[in-house]
DNA sequence: CCAAAAGTGTTGCTTGTACACCCATGT
DNA sequence: ACATGGGTGTACAAGCAACACTTTTGG
């Protein structure tokens, strides 16, 4: 082995934390799980691991998600660093934060349950250890900052789809009306949605048709009003 | 010293590398350097460093940014954690990217060439080491993002500067031409600006208003026109 | 028939874009 | 006097928010 020409400098743990997203009864939640060791054991706790010496930080997110969901080829994106010296007060420990979109349907639930892991709104959330509570934060703008030019739907909802379910999923991704005409011009015409000629009764008496995302359907915009 | 509890876990080399951006001659620029060790000695690379212990990753680059420049008090916002384990020839090096917004005139311009920086336009940037051209490129998506809101000026105009200034560093941050009229009012609507009463004639026979920011004028939207 | 969700249409207002035009002044 | 950047005005189009209205169908 080459000797380390970078010996004299000091290394530091290496961690990534997930935070989870999900959507469940028009509410979108965020996957937490009591911290089965110290520091803060028992305390509420996203996701996280550290990152080995041969995986970049998106494997090491990937193999958490795998790990504790079930789930691979999952969306995710890396939101932020977090590296106060005392964050953990274990250690200094430097942590990259990472949001995935699941569909809660999908987990295997098996595998939630032994982590003992729980499903909370975003609206409503537990006290979190060390800086958790900011890492969701700035996940969640940065999941409004994707879904404002992106069109996200199938990642929490499914493949298929009715445009209220889509209306309710943005309104509870910003945490605000929409107003429900407006929308499904809105999105229609961006042409990003394929009406597949299904309708989902289940609803509605009436029934409403069922889309599905055309993919690489390029950026859009503005999807969510600004002041309803 | 408490033992560490997380020794079973493998350490890692974390280093910031700063993407410095300043504006000259209606050119937004970037400060490299020819690196001065080994890997990749003499080739072009951001300004970067390791992270000590003690401090957060921000207070690195803040470091890194006053060893070459001289400068402090500087605005800086994180871009994104880099980590191919193979990014780094030498070694397993996980940096962050930092940007940050320097007056060129401010530097320190004995510190600047003692170390062999550089300044590259962004548009015609040489080769970069590793992935430091990547860490460029979203380096100035940010930048963009926080203009389209935030009304960039002070950072890298200096205190005063007449709206013309304001929309040739607009028109070289998005390196796409904006119309004036529609800039200029535009950006008055937006009542951040306070007029000084002074002149600048540098610039043309009748003379432009300075401008001065109002500090906290909160967020704005829109700044740069989408399809002139 | 009616409640309730799905879906369409209309209207007024705000904003953006393009572009014409006046202003001030040093040379 | 005129070229040059500074600064204002206008006219049209597009986008948006608000909301009224129609459609469908199970109970």
């Amino acid at each position: 082995m080459k000797q380390d020409i970078y010996h004299k400098y000091e290394k530091h743990y290496v961690a990534v934390d997930c935070v989870i997203f999900g959507y469940e009864n028009t509410e979108l939640k965020v996957l937490v799980y009591p911290r089965g060791f110290e520091p803060s054991r028992g305390k509420w706790s996203l996701l996280g691991g550290f990152v080995n010496p041969d995986e970049t930080l998106g494997d090491a997110a990937r193999r958490i998600l795998f790990n504790t969901t079930g789930l691979v080829n999952i969306f995710q994106q890396q939101v932020h660093a977090f590296s106060r010296p005392d964050r953990d007060p274990a250690g200094r420990v430097i942590s990259v934060a990472y949001y995935a979109l699941i569909r809660i349907n999908q987990q295997d639930t098996e595998l939630v349950r032994e982590h003992g892991a729980q499903w909370w709104p975003v609206s409503n959330l537990p006290d979190l250890i060390f800086d958790h509570r900011e890492m969701i934060d700035k996940a969640l703008l940065r999941l409004q900052e994707r879904a404002e030019t992106e069109l996200i739907g199938p990642e929490l909802l499914g493949d298929v789809f009715t445009l209220t379910n889509l209306k309710k999923l943005y309104e509870a991704i910003f945490q605000r009306d929409i107003d429900a005409g407006n929308f499904r011009k809105k999105v229609l015409s961006l042409g990003a949605l394929h009406n597949t000629g299904e309708k989902d009764k289940s609803e509605s008496k009436k029934g409403a048709y069922l889309y599905q995302l055309i993919p690489d359907q390029g950026l859009k915009v503005g999807l969510v009003p600004t002041n309803p």
